[in-house]
RNA sequence: CGGGGCGUAGCGCAGUCCGGUAGCGCACCUGAAUGGGGUUCAGGAGGUCGCCGGUUCAAAUCCGGCCGCCCCGACCA
């Protein structure tokens, strides 16, 4: 491909919004063009590398024995119905009516349409196990799309189902696409951790993120720098060592506590530290076909609430964090609210609050609270859980070392379902005794444009980007340098071009009249791993000039063996 | 959904407070010079000032409403 042709051009100024270098880089090398938040156009660079990444993902999918086919985007919203997903996704659905006024939605993941198909084709369980997967497109309503294509509400989405005869063989799928996953990932040159994971609207049980760590990212996980636990912050598990269980319970005492109503003024007042405070939350919770209701929700002061622990503590489906004013509304006092005398919630507390002596609460009171509450004799709760928020320095569960926390991008998560979908859907097969069993689901994803971001989070410096050498739209960035300046120099160009593109080296001319530094910057940017200069001063020496990406000095290379020698240095 | 910011040429921005014929840089077109890390000069094309309404002799500028985009949070696969 000529420079001079090709459609979408370099940039020398990014568009102010662009905040992430994979979202700048991505503008400024014209691979993507923004149409709306979070909807994207792939120019042809970027399409390319696309495709590319999209070959890596089918050879090791196909490699791991599944079948590759093609489910359509626009789905009748029945099929959602069916697993009850129209409600549990809410409106991240995007729903379109026909002229029939039938409704449809644009697919978000495909689960259901996979069993639907599953069940018209597999009678017995000798047609399992079966993997089948897709790549196409994703539709969902974010609330807040963000950082480029990191967070998309259009989105192409390498969906892989696997269906079972029973546990072991789930067991089996799942560690295939484990394996399969982290090679995708080794491959595309983006560092992943495997961790714990909530497995929110999917539903099932064991479930893992691939997470690449970067500070740009939108996960919080904990990892264990001496046995190697990782999991997500919404699920990670740590040891949490009561400071005043062996303290005899003193009796309560109300205090007058003016204008104080967070847990460090409290302490500060009181000139105690805020492990001995109990921290009360709000939320609305909502469970399956029931209206929302307040859940008071009870944690040591030091600690912070983990929304995910607390909704699966609760089965509730949603759950709303209550402000100040939703507080004072639902009759409650905001600042001043304890588990001591309270009515009219239902009550959550952290197993480790349970076990405190003398904690400092809220008394219900405006401007009072009360000391020496004790578990068991002053109040009790419906529901004791792990319910707290791991942070930095959180001790594992493990080995008791202090973990650390990160933030991550997820590239990819696997999910063991079950039969949540087999058996609300009807996905049922015949096994050797003619008994009839729910096919046992896996579902596995990856977000190929956020792949696309993370490799260039991942591979680029301050000029640009630096392709993997699989990845990059071109192996060769042949730039001829003034070549009007000296006969012949033009036409030896052309012919480097013409036999390096014969030989079956992808190269990418740059045959426009511009300056050097326009060209080399532009190289720098667009980031092939080769660069290969023309020139009349390289042609006096009979050669030319090349550089890798990755290289700080480039070597001269005979001409007469250029082709030979770029050709066994591509991939 | 809450908080903050922004919307003027393809991109980056000034002009808005204080109303009076819409500007700069990059990119683009023409010509010339230059020639190894974003070169210089000359000439040129390009704008419903996000949209609708109001005030005014006159609105990019003031007022009201709406829409869009970005960031933080909430939420989320």
């Amino acid at each position: 491909m000529r420079l001079s042709q090709l459609f979408g051009k370099t940039l020398r100024q990014v568009p102010a919004e662009a905040e992430t270098a994979s979202h700048r880089l991505l503008l400024r090398a014209g691979m993507v063009a923004q149409i709306s938040a979070g909807i994207y156009a792939y120019l042809p660079l970027g399409f390319e590398v696309l495709k590319r990444i999209e070959t890596i993902i089918r050879e090791e999918m196909d490699a791991a024995g599944s079948q590759e086919l093609l489910m359509p985007s626009l789905l009748p919203i029945e099929v959602y119905q069916a697993s009850g997903r129209d409600r549990t996704m809410g409106e991240i659905l995007f729903q379109v009516r026909d002229h029939h006024d039938r409704d449809f939605t644009l697919g978000p993941t495909h689960e259901e349409i996979f069993v639907e198909v599953f069940k018209r084709n597999v009678q017995s369980y000798r047609d399992l196990p079966l993997l089948l997967y897709q790549i196409a497109p994703k539709f969902r309503d974010e609330p807040r799309p963000r950082g480029g294509l990191i967070r998309l509400r259009q989105f192409i989405m390498k969906d892989l189902y696997s269906f079972d005869a029973d546990r072991e063989g789930l067991d089996h799928s799942y560690q295939l696409m484990y394996d399969a996953y982290k090679r995708v990932f080794d491959r595309c040159g983006v560092p992943t951790v495997p961790a714990l994971a909530d497995s929110g609207a999917m539903g099932g049980s064991d479930t893992h993120e691939f997470l690449y760590l970067t500070d740009v990212g939108e996960d919080h996980c904990l990892l264990c720098p001496e046995c190697g636990y990782a999991a997500n912050a919404e699920v990670a598990t740590f040891i949490k060592e009561p400071a005043w269980a062996n303290e005899a319970p003193l009796p309560l005492e109300e205090i007058d506590t003016p204008g104080l109503k967070t847990i460090a003024e409290l302490a500060d007042f009181l000139d105690v530290p805020p492990t001995k405070t109990c921290k009360a939350v709000f939320y609305l919770a909502s469970l399956p076909g029931e209206p929302e209701k307040p859940v008071f929700v009870a944690v040591r002061g030091d600690m912070d609430v983990n929304e995910a622990k607390l909704r699966s503590a609760l089965g509730a489906v949603e759950l709303r964090y209550m402000e100040e004013d939703d507080v004072r509304r639902a009759g409650f006092v905001a600042g001043s609210a304890g588990a001591v005398g309270l009515e009219g919630a239902s009550v959550v507390a952290d197993d480790l609050v349970t076990l405190e002596h003398n904690l400092v609460a809220g008394a219900n009171k405006p401007d009072k609270h009360v000391l020496n509450t004790n578990y068991g004799r002053d109040w009790t709760a419906d529901i004791v859980a792990d319910i707290a928020l791991a942070h930095e320095g959180a001790l594992c569960a493990a080995c008791r070392t202090p973990m650390d926390e990160r933030r991550g991008i997820e590239m990819g998560q696997v999910f063991k379902l079950g039969t949540k979908y087999s058996e609300s859907m009807g996905a049922y097969f015949l096994d050797a005794e003619g008994k009839q069993q729910p096919a046992i689901m896996g579902s596995y994803g990856i977000g190929v444009e956020r792949l696309l971001a993370a490799i260039i989070e991942e591979n680029h410096d301050e000029n640009g980007i630096v392709w993997p050498p699989r990845l990059a739209p071109y192996d060769v960035h042949l730039v001829g340098l003034q070549l009007e300046r000296s006969p012949g120099a033009k036409e030896a160009a052309e012919k480097l071009y013409a036999d390096l593109s014969n030989a079956g080296v992808r190269v990418l001319y740059d045959d426009r009249d511009e300056s050097p530094g326009v060209k080399f910057n532009d190289a720098d940017l667009l980031g092939m791993p080769l660069r290969v200069t023309v020139s009349p001063r390289n042609l006096e020496q009979n050669a030319v000039e090349v550089r890798a990406r990755t290289a700080d000095e480039s070597e001269l290379v005979p001409l007469d063996v250029a082709v030979e020698e770029l050709r066994a240095r591509v991939v």
